[in-house]
RNA sequence: GUGAGCGUAGCUCAGCUGGUAGAGCAUCGGUCUGUGGCACCGAGGGUCGCGGGUUCAAACCCCGUCGCUCACCCCA
């Protein structure tokens, strides 16, 4: 036990890997009939990139990111990828394309926080993004409903999705004063996270934990009765446009996002059996990133990210995790002559479709179908001298004990037959 | 960064008031040279996380350290 994968970091082994490939396949297929169209960024950019976007004086940046040194540049694993989508956004002049342009992603991010139920230094994030010149509402919707129906597709149970507008840089401001101002009357009564967040952050002390603090903030300020008219309109007809999508949401005025760019839409979806962190996706419009990156000024956007492995936590809580695989036919052989043959039918199974054992050394029938039994082969196919000198096979449906001799051209038919009628 | 709980075989765990390690499952082999699941027999696999201390003697007691898990902080 020398080595061992390092802190916050895991292996993902079959057969749970096959739930991944299920995930990620729901995802590509789903987001292609939205018409959105997959984006592969690198691992890694400059830091400046991510620190530009998330603002410098955060430890997001000092503490919790894998910068290093690269010659005479800083780089940086990605934290998430939204910074990349707009990077590249902008460095292939993509605002020429016509329309809005949706870009999905899928792929490995980095923190360097302390690993708990749900949350890994080697996360995985599904994301979408929508940019270009219009922030019309129904684009916040259809994002919205197009998460839902991947959630769907994979038989999520107990999703429940959150939905708030924080405003923009015109309302948001003077009601986070106003939320200071709130807070400073109960400082006293607050614990010491919140008291410091009072002036670092007051918009967090909304999602304090902490049983002692729940009356006192519900009595704070909604930014909801603060919002501009421009943000009032945009959050209702975001509304207006969930329900004529059919979609149930809950209003939630705590939902915030840390960061200035965020702005207007932000939503989150929770799912069961995920512990503490119980986000499985979070997203929001933040229609200022393109032009804080460098971008055109009028260019907006919209997105959302997937914590896949939570997604996963949760589907497998839920029995909605299980992917059927495993062999269809375990080639049993016996005999120099047998193996000649064993080796060209398993091909030709192969080739059909079928997943196929084929031992690599002479075992005798019992040894084999002692194999065959314990890697949950649907079929045992036999094939020794007595079959090869009438001309058929013996296949051994291992569930109920029977076997039959067929010609070779029937196999193939009798195991299709038996794959279908599972 | 903070706090709590836990570290004995691949996995799940037992191991009494200290006397230098065991079970079940899993793996491999045999009973069984043409047929799996069952049964029986056998084998491999552990410096008891690591280091120090106490003791004639430590998996067990003490100190330290590392790791894992969960929660807080943070949350792009």
């Amino acid at each position: 036990m020398k080595f061992q994968a390092i802190k916050g970091v895991r292996d993902i082994l079959p057969p749970e890997s096959a739930l991944w490939n299920r995930v990620e396949q729901a995802a590509r297929d789903v987001f292609g009939t939205f018409g959105f169209a997959e984006i592969r960024l690198p691992i890694f950019e400059q830091t400046e990139l991510f620190a530009r976007s998330v603002g410098q004086e955060t430890d997001i940046v000092s503490k919790e990111m894998y910068s290093f040194q690269d010659h005479d540049s800083s780089i940086s694993l990605r934290p998430e990828a939204t910074a990349s989508v707009v990077r590249a956004y902008i460095e292939h002049g993509m605002q020429t394309l016509p329309g809005n342009v949706k870009l999905y992603y899928m792929g490995p991010m980095f923190r360097r926080e302390r690993p708990q139920k749900g949350r890994y230094r080697q996360f995985y994030q599904i994301g979408a993004e929508v940019l270009g010149p219009s922030d019309a509402p129904g684009i916040d919707a259809e994002v919205i409903e197009m998460l839902l129906a991947f959630f769907e597709r994979l038989q999520l149970k107990g999703a429940v999705l959150n939905i708030n507008s924080i405003g923009d840089k015109n309302c948001r401001p003077a009601y986070v004063e106003l939320l200071r101002a709130e807070l400073q009357k109960v400082r006293e009564q607050l614990g010491a996270d919140s008291q410091r967040r009072i002036d670092t952050n007051p918009l967090r002390v909304l999602d304090s934990k902490l049983e002692h603090e729940q009356a006192i903030i519900e009595k704070l300020p909604h930014i909801a009765d603060h919002l501009c008219a421009e943000c009032r309109a945009h959050y209702d007809e975001v509304k207006r446009q969930l329900a004529l999508r059919g979609i149930t949401y809950q209003e939630n005025w705590r939902l915030v996002r840390g960061l200035d760019y965020y702005m207007r839409t932000t939503f989150e979806i929770t799912a069961p059996g995920l512990g503490s962190q119980n986000a499985v996706c979070g997203g929001g419009r933040y229609d200022g990133l393109v032009e804080l990156l460098g971008g055109q000024a009028t260019t907006k956007g919209i997105g959302f990210a997937i914590g896949t492995d939570r997604l996963l936590l949760s589907l497998q809580e839920s029995g909605a995790g299980e992917v059927e695989g495993g062999l269809d036919v375990y080639l049993a052989w016996f005999g120099a002559a047998a193996q000649t043959a064993a080796i060209k039918l398993a091909r030709r199974l192969r080739d059909a479709g079928f997943v196929v054992e084929l031992p690599a050394v002479e075992m005798k029938f019992g040894k084999s179908l002692g194999l065959a039994d314990r890697l949950k082969a649907r079929h045992a196919v036999i094939l020794g001298e007595d079959e090869l000198a009438a001309g058929v096979v013996a296949v051994k449906n291992l569930a109920d004990g029977t076997q039959n001799k067929l010609a070779e051209q029937d196999l193939f038919s009798y195991l299709r037959a038996s794959h279908a009628s599972d």
